[in-house]
RNA sequence: GUGGGAGUAGCUCAGUCGGUAGAGCGUCGGAUUGUGGUUCCGAAUGUCGCGGGUUCGAACCCCGUCUCUCACCCCA
């Protein structure tokens, strides 16, 4: 048997009715924002991902399904899809149109890798992006909008986590910090958080090591956001203006001065939403202020501010009330001819039903009326009609609730009316 | 990439001391030729994940491998 990739998954009825009410409901509060949809490729040059994400991040030195196409051409299914918008409003001089552009996104992301819960080589995520606007107001705007479109889920009691990173010009002195802080304190890294302080150091702030994050959790450890007010006045009065604007929103948000990201084009503003349930992929949705990205690409400077809901794990801990509803499938009509006789004559019902804004299951009948009715019954069915021979020359049908197995004959004059009272 | 747990029918699982595989649910047929949910009768379906080894004999023990799962790493 050929199976699915390793990592990868179908998504089966009816699970895919609540991923399609997910995203239609992303889609809803998006454009009441002002968001519209940019569809970006898959398939991107690798070269894109090593300039964007970066160099030193484990996605791209070890996570990108990457191969040489048959043009020779090295090419990456797209880690995320930040970089794909970025590339997209460089290469179509977006700039030009003298407006910030709010664009929202959905769509399977790949990393290579190992699954576990909540974490797939295939995954999809939902992503919002405003680009040409460097002020706090649209940090605010897509944190509120994402609330929004939480609640629209039925969640409540979320928090968002937030931090300033600095710019690229003053994070050099907060690293600097940082090691000179573990330079005393070098015996209680592990091997793990020896290698990220060379490589990724800010990565040693969310360490799970209990000796390390006793002493990240000190007083005395340096944090970036007192650091602002005298070395980066200017990201200083950014996170003021951000937290005061959430706190007019009344978004619940908490300060969290250790939460770093794994992506290096971050700049400013960096947040997060974890979820309980999600084992230790609790992260459901990060995003952050980007700067320095599209310039990095080759376009004009270009503020960008954006984030990217994990789908599937949003999905795994959907509330149940909106799983519920999302799950009930299309009341339908089951259309059931009594003899093969009576094809024709059912099957001018149905188009006449579907005609009038029905659902309607056909079933040719074949396996007899019974298991008609029984296989209708399991796929949705409210209503089954029954059409034969003898209710035709009276010019009626037998209309039948599944649900109670009452069944009444009714004439096919108006039968749509009726039967649009009774769904 | 590293470590733990698991893999038997479509699904959930049992399988004793190593003796060539079972239940429930589901599916299909019949009792019921124009009416399904209950009941009764009957039936089908397995490379016991795969490959090798030990053994007279392996679902069971050993090795390898694949997949799933959980954690690390990393992140959504």
């Amino acid at each position: 048997m050929i199976t699915s990739v390793k990592g990868t998954r179908d998504l089966l009825p009816p699970d895919t009715r609540v991923w399609n009410r997910v995203e239609a409901a992303a889609r809803d509060v998006f454009a009441l924002y002002g968001f519209d949809e940019i569809r970006t490729p898959v398939l991107e040059s690798t070269e894109l991902f090593v300039r964007s994400v970066g160099e030193s991040s484990d996605i791209v030195h070890k996570e990108m399904y990457t191969f040489t196409d048959r043009g020779d051409r090295s090419v990456t299914l797209r880690p995320e899809n930040t970089a794909g918008v970025a590339r997209a409003y460089v290469e179509h001089s977006l700039a030009q149109a003298g407006r910030p552009w709010k664009l929202y996104y959905m769509g399977p992301q790949f990393r290579y890798e190992r699954p576990q819960k909540g974490r797939y080589r295939e995954f999809r995520q939902i992503g919002a992006e405003v680009l040409g606007d460097p002020t706090a107001v649209m940090d605010a705007e897509v944190i509120v909008m994402l609330f929004d479109f939480l609640g629209r889920l039925g969640f409540t009691g979320l928090s968002v986590s937030i931090n300033s990173v600095g710019t690229e010009a003053t994070r050099p002195a907060y690293v600097e910090a940082v090691r000179t802080f573990f330079s005393s304190n070098e015996k209680t890294l592990g091997e793990d958080d020896r290698r990220r302080l060379a490589d990724n150091p800010l990565r040693v702030l969310d360490s799970k090591d209990p000796a390390v994050k006793q002493l990240v959790a000190s007083e005395t450890f340096p944090k970036m956001v007192d650091l602002l007010p005298t070395l980066d006045p200017a990201s200083d009065a950014h996170h003021r203006e951000l937290k005061a604007l959430l706190v007019a929103s009344k978004v619940t948000f908490k300060e969290d001065p250790l939460l770093v990201r794994g992506l290096d084009y971050y700049t400013r503003t960096v947040f997060e939403v974890t979820a309980e349930g999600l084992g230790a992929q609790n992260a459901l949705l990060g995003g952050g202020r980007y700067d320095k990205l599209i310039s990095d690409l080759g376009g004009p400077k270009t503020p960008g501010i954006g984030f990217a809901i994990g789908e599937d794990r949003l999905v795994d801990v959907l509330p149940e009330p909106f799983r519920k509803k999302a799950l009930e499938g299309m009341r339908a009509i089951a259309v059931v001819p009594v003899g093969s006789a009576d094809m024709p004559d059912a099957w001018g019902i149905a188009r006449l039903l579907r005609g009038a804004g029905l659902p309607v299951d056909f079933h040719s009948g074949h396996r007899g009326v019974g298991q008609a009715l029984k296989s209708a019954e399991k796929s949705g069915a409210v209503i089954a009609v029954l059409v034969g021979q003898e209710e035709g020359l009276r010019g009626t049908v037998v209309v039948k609730t599944l649900a109670t197995r009452s069944q009444e004959e009714l004439p096919r004059e108006g039968l749509a009316a009726v039967l649009q009272a009774r769904l």
